[in-house]
RNA sequence: CGGGGAGUGGCGCAGCCUGGUAGCGCAUCUGCUUUGGGAGCAGAGGGUCGCUGGUUCAAAUCCAGUCUCCCCGACCA
């Protein structure tokens, strides 16, 4: 992408409603507008990485045999009367009626309506289990929208849901999910710590908030210390196999929201414990027959009784993931992305687009690094140097290349690891070797 | 929903107390000079001062109402 045709309106200073670094950096990078309290327009480069992020949990997903699909956000208040939320629910739900003065919902979650597919469609344990997701726009009206997308009143969910024959299969489902959300947060160049959460009605220990560590997280949280240097060499495990050790190895250590903290165990824990603020960026949950049972979801069993299906939910925030990636992951000078989920992997810093030896070459790289499939963002802007390098650390791109007349003459150009900070020469050869490689 | 703050060119702000033709910085456009970490000079365009009503010869400024946004708290993915 060309930046001197990208629409990406940053900004040097920051816009007054803008407390915190994502929320910040975000506007100030041409990543999101604000249209109103909670609700955002995503931008060229914002939807890039809000991409990315969704393509990751996609991915991880699939893996487990999870199954896609989508409804619709809009729902009839009816379906939430089966299940006694309507009134429940309280005015962060969105109501709305239609031209007929039918009552509508804007779906705030989607419990009810794959609870309404599932007894529709499924008869027979021999179906079970299911796992089926979609990534959707929820709508819940905060009393209180902060922290830009972090706390948006419209918010991109992954909701996946689990329907099983009986409590065990049901453990194996969230188990799998379980693993998968170990997978996802770590290809994000994220530590999401699994906390135990606030069980609910059905008791047990089948419920995990996935929270990521970030100075400026929402909730307080403790941990056993081994989590911060935990190794997470999950990308080879067989998740059609036994997940209940993996499971068991990342619930046994005391990790706990603030609401589930235990004075007891953390005096025991001594110089192990550690307190950090964190973010919210996953929710599993089983919830038995809860919604089944109200709505009458249940398949016939092998003597053909009726049994009344046991679910799970499982929800990952991908629009909550771009802001609280950049909280765990910026500087001063501007956001420091993780490879997977940049919006490009290389910026292309031409100095000086008046030489003609200059922007040859750098048209040069430009079509090199394409044709290998690099994302590349190339500023050909006339700009001063100061504006790009400016621009791009604020982007945050992992590398950037500074072509200048000067380093052509030596036939070196400078590569800078946006990460770590450092810059270096090198021919434009192994520059190009190590950003295709 | 309680408490606090703010709405003035795209962004950041001053002006309001003490009413009298709407300003500054950045950004944008033109020209020249510049060009290796947010350039310099000269010129230009752009705002019914959130909205409604009131007071007044006259309202960005005073008064009343209203809408929106932000912060703290309670609440929540």
């Amino acid at each position: 992408m060309r930046l001197s045709r990208y629409f990406m309106p940053t900004l040097k200073e920051t816009p007054a409603e803008a407390q915190i670094a994502s929320h910040r950096l975000m506007l100030r990078a041409g990543m999101i507008r604000q249209s109103s309290a909670g609700i955002y327009s995503w931008l060229p480069l914002g939807f890039r990485v809000l991409k990315k992020i969704e393509r990751i949990v996609r991915e991880e997903q699939d893996a487990i045999g999870c199954q896609e699909m989508l409804m619709p956000t809009i729902q009839p208040a009816d379906l939430w009367r089966e299940s006694d939320r309507y009134d429940d629910y309280g005015p962060e739900m969105l109501r709305i009626r239609d031209r007929h003065d039918r009552e509508m919902l804007y779906g705030p979650t989607n419990e009810e309506q794959i609870t309404d597919i599932f007894r529709g469609a499924v008869r027979s344990y021999r179906d079970l289990p299911q796992l089926l997701y979609h990534i959707q726009w929820k709508f819940r009206d905060e009393v209180r929208p902060r922290f830009g997308v972090m706390r948006g009143r419209e918010f991109l969910m992954k909701d996946a849901y689990s329907f099983d024959l009986d409590r065990a299969g049901a453990q194996r489902s969230y188990n799998k999910m379980f693993v998968s959300y170990l997978r996802t947060f770590e290809r994000m160049g994220l530590k999401a710590i699994p906390m135990r959460a606030e069980s609910g009605p059905i008791g047990g220990d089948m419920s995990h908030e996935f929270v990521i560590l970030a100075n400026t997280g929402e909730s307080e949280i403790a941990c056993h210390r081994d989590f911060l240097d935990m190794g997470w060499a999950l990308s080879d495990i067989d998740l059609d196999g036994d997940l209940q050790p993996i499971v068991d190895a990342y619930t046994a250590k005391y990790a706990a929201t603030d609401e589930e903290r235990d004075p007891e165990t953390e005096r025991a824990l001594g110089d192990d414990l550690v307190t950090a603020r964190g973010i919210e960026v996953g929710h599993i949950f089983y919830f038995g027959t809860k919604y089944s049972k109200a709505m009458g979801a249940a398949v016939n069993g092998p003597d053909g009784e009726d049994i009344t299906v046991e679910m799970g939910s499982y929800g990952i925030g991908v629009s909550r993931l771009v802001g609280a990636v950049i909280e765990a992951c910026h500087d001063d000078a501007g956001i420091v992305w993780p490879v997977p989920v940049a919006p490009f992997q290389v910026g292309l810093l031409n100095l000086k687009p008046d030489d003609p030896a200059c922007t040859a070459a750098c048209e040069d790289l430009y079509a090199t690094l394409n044709g290998n499939g690099v994302e590349a963002l190339y500023d050909d802007r006339p700009e001063r140097a100061g504006v790009k390098f400016a621009d791009m650390d604020l982007i945050g791109v992992p590398w950037q290349v500074i072509v200048g007349p000067r380093g052509l003459q030596q036939g070196v150009v400078e590569v800078k690891d946006r990460g770590t900070g450092e810059r270096g020469e090198q021919s434009i050869e192994s520059a190009l070797a190590m950003l295709t490689g």
